[in-house]
DNA sequence: GCTCATTTCAAACAATCGTTTGAAATAGTC
DNA sequence: GACTATTTCAAACGATTGTTTGAAATGAGC
């Protein structure tokens, strides 16, 4: 099932011990309330005093212990980014290492990269799917310092995961394959952000009965009835700007 | 002077003939300047005497003229939404009058989303590909006035579109539908928004060769794949979550 | 006890923010 | 030209920003 997986992935992740919140030091809880804050104001609307005063520690605290606000921005991110991509290369060296010789299928690849995502976005113990709304706002940030941090955060998963995508679908041309994952990861961010704005354009209701394996469920099957879709011809071109 | 510099970036917003930037009334020049700058910054990190300076009119003519700096940003994005919207309601109601009885395909349902919006993104005359990428950043905004005003602003054209889609894929649940025209949006906006951060995480070079035409040939069947898809039935569960 | 390094604290720093003000300049109408 | 309404302008408003400071508190080792 599905829910073992992820537990799985879970506790094999987890490094710390669990401890009162009271009681946990400065640094951390600057960190939990610095994650919640920017979720829900964005970078430049949230103010340090905003964040240490929630945290119940002294505004000065902060650049004490993480030098400025930019910084201290880059360690909410680091602190569950590092781990989640690690997680997803783990698995998709896991079933590699499984099919043997057999190049995996899309939805294995696109499982590799959504579970770890998942079990981040249900551990209530850590930021809860805060977080993953947090990551979907700083991939749109223009600030230099967020753009070139995710980068290098992102660089060597998207070379494995590319590679194996390359595998799996030895028919495409490269440069095909780099939009497609182009757009795999669009709508996969879209809908692991979960943007309030997305959901009201779409006048989405996710009901109560939708949880994290529903939306696997779907999403997977679309991406790669998408990517396995064959390559458009020239011949083709005119259909989509025909004139009605 | 900043005013020569900015000229040249400067256009009118007239839309039937072109005049210097200099003889531009002092509420569009405000506009040029604020959709460039919002774009580069962001809302919160684009100050109001940046915008001013670079339109080259005095500090108190954005209150003056559009009441307060939301004000001034809702007329940025309203400004250019507002008639790629209603292009992209008038090109679907041409499609469907011109299929007279037959469903329309997905992929002509996806050219009518888009090219409203390459449309917008080519003009060069108005801010060109500009307004796009601040059109993908406002949607990951967490500013509720920002949200407000988008959702608001797409609900009559999502309507239009969720419909022509439930009769061009009459097979599909609603509930599924509505997933999939979410994952939809999500890889149009990303790729329309062109967000530098994901084409770097995604080592994404665009050639010199790669035109709109280009990308709407690869975007589109992508998508239609997806959305013509067969529904993930229960009993195909255990693959997303089968452990390696 | 004492010492030394680490951490916390209240207070102030200089800078910037969006907005307002009231007078000066301009445009339109008679 | 005189009168009125609209627009522009320099200046200042009060509030908030990220950061720094130096003293006070805390903890570990002896």
């Amino acid at each position: 099932m599905a829910s073992s997986t992820i537990q799985k992935l879970s506790r094999s992740a987890d490094t710390s011990i669990e401890r009162p919140a009271e009681t946990v030091d400065t640094k951390s809880r600057i960190l939990d309330a610095a994650e919640e804050l920017f979720m829900e104001y964005g970078f430049e609307a949230t103010s340090l005093r905003l964040i240490t005063t929630a945290a119940g520690v002294n505004l000065a605290a902060v650049n004490y212990h993480f030098g400025s606000k930019e910084e201290l921005f880059q360690a909410v991110l680091t602190r569950r980014l590092d781990p989640m991509n690690q997680d997803r290369m783990r698995l998709l060296s896991a079933y590699e290492a499984a099919a043997v010789h057999k190049p995996l299928t899309c939805e294995k690849i696109i499982s590799a990269m959504f579970i770890p995502a998942l079990k981040l976005a249900r551990d209530h113990r850590t930021g809860g799917k805060n977080f993953l709304r947090l990551l979907g706002r700083a991939y749109a940030d223009p600030a230099p310092f967020i753009r070139e941090f995710l980068s290098s955060q992102y660089a060597e998963m998207i070379v494995r995961f590319r590679a194996a995508f390359a595998r799996a679908l030895p028919h495409i041309p490269r440069e095909e394959l780099s939009w497609r994952l182009h757009f795999v990861m669009g709508a996969l961010s879209y809908t692991l952000a979960g943007t309030d704005a997305l959901k009201m354009i779409a006048q989405f209701q996710p009901g109560e009965t939708e949880n994290d394996e529903k939306v696997l469920r779907r999403l997977a099957p679309f991406l790669a009835a998408g990517l396995r879709s064959p390559v458009d011809t020239a011949s083709d071109a005119h259909q989509w700007f025909a004139e009605a």
